[in-house]
DNA sequence: GTAACTGCAAAATATTTGCATCCTT
DNA sequence: AAGGATGCAAATATTTTGCAGTTAC
């Protein structure tokens, strides 16, 4: 996809919200997140770039978006790392308290940034920090497609 | 910790209510996982019995067990990934639809086997198949200590 | 111009596979 | 005795680190 011009202003304004410096390899990543807003893994990221940016620098553009919270990471039951860019990281506040779905038949993460995690009574002596929420099972676009 | 007559009997029973060989490398690494209810990883495991036991070993056992029911995975943030035997595991009912606590503190991952995944209201088209959830906060035994 | 970012090489870590040998049943 | 489990070696995959060259501001 294009960068067009105000696409990548848009880019810009994210990076450098965070003190960071609006290169290349930046904008392409972040804009794959802003036009998927699905969880992407560095294997799926390194596979649509991977001709064009090192390996590596993949790996570190990742931990830094995390570090600035552009993308926040997700806990899945294998052991790959997912990484998913969410409105509100993008409006500036960090926070994770909404639910992943994760679909079975398409494979993809979604954020469902408007279900926010459930409050839960545990048992005496246990503190809540926080609450992540992993649903597996269809979504909505696969569950309206024959098959 | 010594396997007395009738821990070995209760490690026995477990596998071989799976169809798998009482071997010695399985029992050790199940008495791991009976002894702590902990999460544990393969590191963990690697480091209590790595002298004993080769790290593929580990590997294999490790992916026998959840196959057979015996442990199941728990998603994390981090690349890491945690198994932990559950009451429902042991007793053969293998379902994961309770609570994973992870301590801040004291890092450990325990099953909150009476706290149940919440039932969640997901926007139209989204169909659930499981729901896992992850706390992090302060454990029982981390809160009650001073510091 | 300077600090920060990137690419390359290589190290470190993690996981998987093949096969000969050993152990459980 | 036979099939499955283990250990060892090695292949493969994943992530991290160091450093020299390049780029953003």
């Amino acid at each position: 996809m294009m960068e067009t011009k105000s696409t990548t202003t848009r880019l810009n304004d994210i990076l450098h919200r965070r003190q960071l410096s609006s290169t290349e390899s930046r904008r392409k990543i972040l804009s794959l997140f802003l036009n998927s807003h699905d969880a992407l893994t560095h294997g799926i990221i390194e596979k649509e770039v991977g001709d064009k940016f090192d390996r590596v620098t993949i790996y570190r553009t990742l931990q830094t978006f995390e570090e600035k919270g552009i993308v926040h990471t997700i806990p899945t039951a294998d052991n790959s790392v997912l990484y998913a860019l969410c409105k509100e990281c993008e409006e500036g506040h960090h926070h994770d308290d909404h639910v992943h779905f994760i679909c079975t038949r398409c494979e993809r993460t979604i954020c469902l940034d408007d279900v926010v995690s459930p409050k839960l009574e545990l048992p005496d002596g246990y503190v809540t920090d926080s609450v992540q929420v992993v649903i597996h099972g269809i979504c909505k676009d696969c569950s309206s497609e024959p098959g």
